[in-house]
DNA sequence: ATCAAACTGTTTGATGTCAAACTATCTGCC
DNA sequence: GGCAGATAGTTTGACATCAAACAGTTTGAT
């Protein structure tokens, strides 16, 4: 699979039919996109050899990263995962199934629940968290030691300010 | 919507965590993840009030900047847009029904078929293409000049590097 | 104290996607 | 020339997701 392939020619053929554009910037866009997919899928699959999908990852990170005896409300949860209420119930039933998380009725306030992580969900999350890490490390490999503080730099900027700009319009 | 700070809590937290691993270049991935969604996000927008969603658009670009008059098949489309037969089945005729496309029949192969873009088709990919090149311009208002060519040059390196990376694990 | 409005999580219905099965057609080997 | 296997596109079935409707609960204003 070449996927810098084909986001060159699709950045030249588009340059050939419209000259009068500029598709650099939209290259960028394309080879973030590419290379952020890339690093799902290996997620997915690492994700996949623990019985998990990566959504179902997502959930059960936010918990282990909140400590290994963490227990967050669905809506905490739904918040910082980005996910739609409707999405995290589903995720939540299935980690609930694979013994990762169990569901707890709150006494306090009885419209709501807490989740909270098991001990095969800690230990599940822990073993996927150092793969990814792991994987992700290599990612390094390609930046020479002296850009990388520059390049930490430029995408700090780029993604304050991509995120500003998708507020504005 | 702050993502960039559900990045640093993400990161910030892993790292309380398990200080034993490196969770930077994860972050990295995040902030090309976010970046490259906020961006597919506007192209949502743009295309959805052309009346196509981003996978039709893609279609349609892809048909697009192979020529005004670009009659590709099926398989093609479906390669260089990298998405299943059954995904492109149901684009094609979702844009055919807009009457972006047309669908021909090809008389040296029968098993085969030939798509072929409308003069709507290509008025309605110009006019998204030109937004989404304007709006993409924006981007690089982030970056200093002289740290330009630099990035562009970092970027590169890391995509070549991620794709071989996906390849051989 | 009551009741309207807000909130919490679930259910329902729709969407877009893929993998796998399927149909029709073509190609190449014998 | 005929048949096995490859190929092109569609159909089917499953899945993950979201938005909207929903039911139960709490809060706050009067």
């Amino acid at each position: 699979m070449e996927i810098g392939k084909y986001i060159d020619e699709t950045v030249s053929t588009w340059q050939e039919q419209r000259p009068d554009l500029d598709f650099m910037p939209m290259g960028h866009m394309l080879r973030f996109h590419a290379m952020a997919e890339a690093g799902i899928a290996k997620i997915q699959i690492i994700a996949k050899s623990h019985g998990l999908t990566v959504g179902e990852f997502d959930v059960l990170a936010t918990l282990r990263r909140h400590g290994a005896t963490s227990t967050l409300t669905p809506s905490y949860i739904a918040e910082v995962a980005m996910v739609s209420p409707s999405g995290l119930t589903h995720r939540l039933t299935q980690l609930e199934q694979s013994g990762h998380i169990i569901r707890i009725a709150d006494n306090s306030d009885r419209r709501s629940s807490l989740v909270s992580i098991t001990k095969s969900g800690v230990a599940v999350a822990d073993q996927i968290i150092e793969q990814i890490a792991e994987q992700s490390m290599r990612m390094y490999d390609a930046i020479p030691a002296n850009q990388l503080e520059q390049f930490n730099h430029v995408v700090s900027l780029l993604s304050t300010h991509l995120e500003s700009d998708v507020l504005t319009s």
